[in-house]
DNA sequence: GCCAACGTTGGC
DNA sequence: GCCAACGTTGGC
């Protein structure tokens, strides 16, 4: 079992829609990088962070999700009206995917970037260094359960 | 809202 | 295949 770190802005989409929704598409990700991750390596099972991005002092991890569907042909490429269509993707041989996640915890409080930025034990993480846009990324066992920790104490 | 760091596109 | 121009991401 592998463990992800997926980003989304909170007021595109946030852990209280997912919490609300239960079970929901990850749609949207046009990054080749991204979706050969998705494609090749997420499989159902797989445990994920789900972290707020673009969000000011909340940017950070605020809770966890499992994923619930393996990749499958993104729906809203093809829809001229969704956020991300994109027109050069053929329907018999689709450009992007997406998978399913459903809803697992939310953190009592988020684990802000700059206390996973503080602490040298996540050094190492994509997510930390410089210039990373990856929204889909790798995540260590013990990161992904280190911050899990963290969640609890105040 | 700014801008650094990428990724993508397209002319050559 | 190179690379300049352009678009996007996301922290601040």
């Amino acid at each position: 079992m592998k463990y992800w770190l997926m980003k989304s802005e909170p007021d595109c989409y946030s852990i209280d829609d997912l919490k609300k929704d239960k079970v929901e598409m990850w749609d949207g990700v046009r990054n080749y990088q991204v979706r050969n991750m998705m494609r090749d390596e997420i499989k159902v099972g797989d445990l994920a962070l789900f972290y707020h991005s673009n969000a000011g002092k909340e940017t950070g991890v605020v809770g966890t999700m499992k994923v619930a569907k393996e990749a499958y042909p993104d729906p809203t490429q093809f829809d001229m009206k969704s956020d991300h269509p994109d027109p050069k993707s053929n329907p018999e041989n689709p450009r992007w995917l997406c998978v399913d996640v459903k809803f697992q915890s939310k953190f009592d409080r988020t684990i802000t970037l700059s206390e996973l930025k503080n602490d040298p034990f996540f050094a190492s993480m994509t997510l930390v260094q410089k210039g990373n846009r990856l929204s889909v990324m790798p995540i260590k066992k013990s990161e992904f359960n280190k911050i899990v920790k963290l969640s609890h104490n105040k």
